[in-house]
DNA sequence: CTAGGCGCTAGACCGAGGTCTAGGTCAACG
DNA sequence: CGTTGACCTAGACCTCGGTCTAGCGCCTAG
């Protein structure tokens, strides 16, 4: 809401990135709107470029490339017009993170069948599943 | 169970790795047993080998690199006595997957809005949250 | 005036995780 | 017998996403 503008290290501080991430983010295209300079050359950012990289960083954490974020930048650089478009990426992004969040609750109950059979095992002395080396016959014969 | 021993093709097919790939794990240490290898030097996976994989797939699925994975399979290899290392090791892992879920949801909340912004917009005719270009005051002022 | 701090560009470098190539062995098939 | 196909090793190569360096410009404070 507020009408400040920021430098390149106040973003940096404010979004966790890097000043070095910053411009490469700038490099490939990723903003939306082309980042403003001062006399000096200096890039200043406006409050609403600096939602959009937190919106970028959320994208990149649920592992969106930097690829696409600079497609979906590119559409509302373009202006109005082309929203289905987006909506497109976003809903395939949404599908991506859908996903995701199905394999990794899967790993999840990998891991923590692992850990509880782990704990069972260290209370009493041996037992469960724990990864033990099976017998391993040691063949060596051509199959 | 079935003790059907397998070939490095056959065990890329049935885990989706490429044969590549499983050698490159095999290379960096990420195999608790040792794979065997038949008379012409070929490799030969035990059932209890390809589980072994499985659970690597799981493992990289949710994040832990291959130097993590590796140091798990190290554990493994050394045989019993080490049990509470590993419990320390999946238990992290468990509170990694744990982090990334929380994170995800964050994100999926943030793409959800967007899409029904989106889909609001596109709707009725123009409205809504959807990103639009601020009015962008083309500052070329020194701050 | 000089030093310190922040900014700039261009481009090198890095680590992770694969992927692919060259050049070779082996076995089965027709 | 020659061909085909799966496998072997060693090592080069690639992409991605950052990170860092060199060498410079500006501005402000002491």
């Amino acid at each position: 809401m507020a009408d400040i503008d920021l430098s390149i290290g106040q973003v940096a501080r404010r979004t966790g990135l890097s000043v070095h991430t910053l411009r490469l983010y700038e490099r490939k295209g990723l903003f939306a709107s082309e980042v403003r300079r001062d006399s000096a050359g200096r890039r200043v950012y406006s409050a609403w470029d600096v939602e959009w990289v937190a919106n970028c960083v959320k994208f990149r954490a649920s592992g969106m490339p930097l690829a696409t974020i600079s497609r979906l930048a590119q559409l509302v650089r373009e202006g109005t017009g082309n929203e289905a478009q987006r909506l497109d990426l976003l809903r395939e992004h949404q599908r991506h993170i859908t996903e995701q969040l199905a394999r990794l609750n899967d790993c999840l109950e990998l891991v923590n069948g692992k850990v509880s059979s782990y704990e069972r095992h260290l209370a009493d002395g041996a037992s469960g599943d724990p990864w033990q080396q099976q017998p391993q016959p040691a063949a060596t014969t051509g199959q």
